[in-house]
DNA sequence: ACTAGTGTATTAGTTTACTATTACACTATA
DNA sequence: TATAGTGTAATAGTAAACTAATACACTAGT
């Protein structure tokens, strides 16, 4: 996995396992892979994995059962919240960087309309 | 100044610096303060305001003279092309995160709109 | 010439994230 | 009960960002 070096690893994975689990790679229940296989995958450390998955599990996302693995919770209330938040952070960062340097609201939904529209383009041709 | 741990100060100052050009707040040719004066302003060392005023300089955003200061360039393409970096970036992050997501090009434009309705409710109540 | 204001460079020390390694504890199964 | 698979913890070492302090070099005005 290819990471971005002006972030922690450790967060960016736990940014990836919200993916996984938002995109359903991951659904409720599901036995995630063993830190140590997940160290391999990503090519990192086991303790930068550790340090991911205990935060997801102090959030309540994942479960830990000991000397059997780490589960995507049941708890559909809490996955629904999660891509909630996680959607809504997305624009809301986007948002407040572009009013910041006195973008307008509407000057924001055009710059989006026209990079979709931009991007179809793109990705057809 | 207020900074986000997860990622460096130095790079934090930078999008800083950005900010205050794009939004005219420094016009083109202005001096910046001083290093030693920003240090105190943004309460961080000479030499983190060094790291990214020379990467600015670098981009050719910033024009360094020795013992007189630091000058934002009067070159108007180059500011033209910041403002239109910065905000295009703005919204590709955001894009490609939700695209990763499984968002799509339409529920993006529909969940920007309804955020910014919600926005102007708040805003104004 | 002197001095104040500017950017630049160097050195040393601290903190945090990350890695590597090893050991320990729990679970299930042969 | 032995073993393989799991999470957890602790220790030690490395690298990067940041701070602190100092010294140097250039510019402008007195």
């Amino acid at each position: 996995m290819q990471f971005d070096d002006k972030v922690p690893i450790y967060y960016q994975i736990k940014k990836y396992l919200y993916k996984e689990i938002i995109i359903e790679h991951l659904n409720p229940g599901d036995k995630l892979p063993a830190v140590r296989q997940l160290a391999v995958d990503l090519t990192v450390n086991v303790n930068t994995i550790q340090r991911a998955i205990s935060e997801l599990v102090e959030e309540g996302i994942i479960v830990t059962q000991r000397g059997k693995g780490n589960f995507v919770t049941t708890d559909m209330e809490k996955l629904f919240a999660l891509k909630r938040h996680v959607v809504e952070e997305q624009i809301e960062v986007m948002y407040n960087n572009l009013t910041a340097l006195q973008v307008s609201p509407d000057e924001v939904l055009e710059y989006l309309t026209t990079y979709i529209g931009q991007r179809k383009e793109q990705d057809n041709g």
